[in-house]
DNA sequence: AGTAATTAGTTCGGGTATTATTCAAATGAT
DNA sequence: ATCATTTGAATAATACCCGAACTAATTACT
């Protein structure tokens, strides 16, 4: 597991101790650190003084407690000086966030792209472009970026940084790190791919980070369905990276032959296609692709408010669907909390009591009921769990902030 | 996560990553574990020398190099001070292991008891009296006993170590660790309680050690079937502990009723009860439940081995409906092994060839692969992963070693 | 207003674990 | 026999944490 311990060691890991109590609720003194963390006030002290010297903190105006005594000088995480950047490559955007240290997006662009139509060179100049626009902002407020998470809708090799399958992009084996840490030139920031799913859930956890939430289910769905799961407070890979391809899963249509090359998946029962299929004619505007789909699913959440019984009889079936993958599920993974992202936010008003009370009629014991809520994060959820998936390494390892 | 960190943690860690150390791979000198953990040649000196006075390790005889130089003084685990005990409950008999520091088996014993005709108070005594036997044993060897990992099928609470809810033991809310801390007095060790499943993966994971392995499925399966998680090397429990609650996955036959009262539950299809009514009439010796269950798999595997169609034919069909079930767990969990354990491995021969023949079918990347393999453990399985899983926290902190 | 009580944060000595270096011991090679 | 090589112990230097003492700032009490 872990590895030699030295007083280095030592001293990066009560740094990371302090940054990270630090990050859980407000500014404090040092004197209220020091008892939190268990150190003592001398080595409270000199930790926030090397972390005040990296720029990932500063003091705050004084502490009013009101108690008795002398009043504290209040310590808190500087967002100002030290940012993540998320990506998310998907088939008709590209997007990205820069996050600071206390989890605030301070940035963020979304630009549109016909993956399908646009060369592999292209939209690498194109991810190029967008990560330079946010090192200049970085620079301009004198701080830097520490990492670049991308997420992308496919199978992801983590070590290579590649991705090596993603079939709504029509990408095979394309070495993402490699080629933009070539545009970026020596100063461009380290690299990680991941696939959105995981990232997804990554973006879900950290902002549930005060709930005492350590195992989620995060569940993203727009033509494929996939899921990213934090199990014991840590983003569950599996062997290869490969855990949570739950599109396939075979709880879908009897016999119905999907893409993939397998029959009856669970996506063909719960995806976006399946969905605007149930929902609406073929001619119908839901379904031209031209129109952004946050527009298309905003007319169908506005007929399904207007009691439109073909919208409700989806969602109902939708709901079902979901129901029965969702237990799959809970039996194995016994999640704590599960979020649905993708398109399903959008109608969280008719999905979730339905979707909570099929789990619930399947329950066998009080330990294993989940809290079902819809993500409030919407397109950047993969993004800003990019970025949350880098600025996580600096919370492991402070000194990591020193590269000026 | 990780806490304060002070010189007495250093220390702690850099002995459990001794420890670690020399559990995999063969005694060698302190000179070549310098090299390999990364600490000076000094700490590893007296890292050795406290390691002697805990009785974990002892010098072996001379290391023969071969080489040059002053032949070092090979160091290797000293497997006759320390153990960990473990014990599974089961329908119809306790079994106790108990295992030493290199792994290895130095006692264990099988109580047969037919549980549902047994008052838990005296279940409970007979587990005390296995335990006071193999706490002599410890003593006589001027040993410790340095915990019990007890498994039992069914719902644990860690937390207080009780049984919350086991159908098939027809527990209800037993406070198993209490009680037996009772009855051992206070010379009893701590004592944890674990689901069987869970602690059968913890077992087949240990005794994979050495083979790169971080991502491991158990499944196993009697009346009831479970599976055990492991993942990134770490147990895998969920938010409660219900995690790997395959047996009444809805992927079973359509309709049928199940004593959970869920219909269409995997076991059904998977589990003992409908494998032996597949393979052999009502009357049959192979349905008589005062043989034991062991004779009676022997005597299906003889009737298979001798070309036997209508066991052929069940066996066919529990790979086909394992194969379904399996597929669901790769999907989710990319394991990269996959044990069979319970009634299975009496027909690895059978089984594991369909089965994996259907799971790579369905594969869609190499990435996705696991290796199908039928548990060697046997029945020891949960309790030697109790005395595992007990035995895991030496090796994380060689110093509870200490009370003598 | 003045003193006591309380809490914050700094300073400093002590303890401990690590590293690097030095040195004696044991062996193979020349 | 002598030298090179490796082991393992001994020693000095360094870094970090802890605890106690101390200064600082504010409220509570008389």
């Amino acid at each position: 597991m872990s590895g030699r311990v030295d007083q280095a060691e030592m001293r990066r890991a009560n740094m990371s101790l302090m940054l990270r109590s630090l990050r859980s609720g407000d500014p404090r003194s040092r004197a209220r650190l020091a008892t939190e963390t268990g150190l003592s006030k001398g080595t409270t002290s000199t930790l926030i003084a090397d972390l005040v010297g990296l720029g990932l903190v500063r003091e705050d105006e004084r502490e009013r407690t009101g108690a008795v005594g002398r009043p504290g000088t209040a310590i808190a995480i500087d967002g100002g000086r030290v940012f993540g950047v998320g990506m998310e490559i998907n088939v008709d955007y590209l997007a990205l966030t820069v996050v600071d240290l206390r989890g605030r997006t301070v940035h963020s662009a979304v630009a549109a792209l016909d993956i399908a139509s646009t060369p592999v060179a292209e939209v690498l100049d194109q991810l190029a472009r967008l990560i330079e626009d946010a090192m200049r902002l970085a620079r301009a407020r004198d701080g830097q970026i520490v990492g670049i998470g991308i997420g992308a809708p496919g199978i992801v090799d983590l070590e290579s940084g590649s991705v090596r399958f993603a079939p709504n992009l029509g990408w095979h084996g394309v070495a993402v790190a490699r080629e933009l840490a070539a545009r970026l030139g020596p100063a461009g920031p380290p690299i990680r791919l991941e696939n959105d799913s995981k990232l997804g859930a990554v973006a879900e956890f950290s902002v549930r980070e005060n709930q005492d939430i350590e195992d989620l289910l995060y569940l993203s769905a727009d033509v494929g369905v996939g899921a990213g799961i934090v199990a014991g407070g840590r983003l569950m890979r599996g062997w290869s990276g490969f855990s949570g391809e739950v599109g396939h899963l075979p709880i879908g249509p009897q016999g119905v032959a999907c893409p993939c090359g397998r029959t009856g998946c669970w996506e063909l029962n719960v995806g976006l296609n399946a969905f605007l299929a149930l929902a609406a004619d073929q001619g119908d505007v839901v379904h031209d692709r031209s129109v952004p789909l946050e527009e298309r699913l905003r007319a169908l959440r506005g007929r399904a408010d207007s009691g439109d019984g073909r919208v409700l009889a989806a969602l109902s079936t939708l709901a079902a669907n979901l129901s029965i993958g969702l237990s799959v599920l809970v039996d194995v993974l016994n999640p704590r909390m599960i979020v649905l992202g993708g398109y399903f936010p959008s109608f969280s008003d008719f999905l979730l009591a339905p979707i909570t009370a099929a789990l619930e009629a399947r329950r066998m014991d009080l330990g294993s009921s989940a809290i079902l809520v819809g993500s409030k994060l919407g397109l950047t959820s993969a993004a800003r769990g990019g970025a949350q998936l880098v600025l996580e390494d600096v919370f492991e390892d402070p000194t990591i902030a020193a590269s000026k």
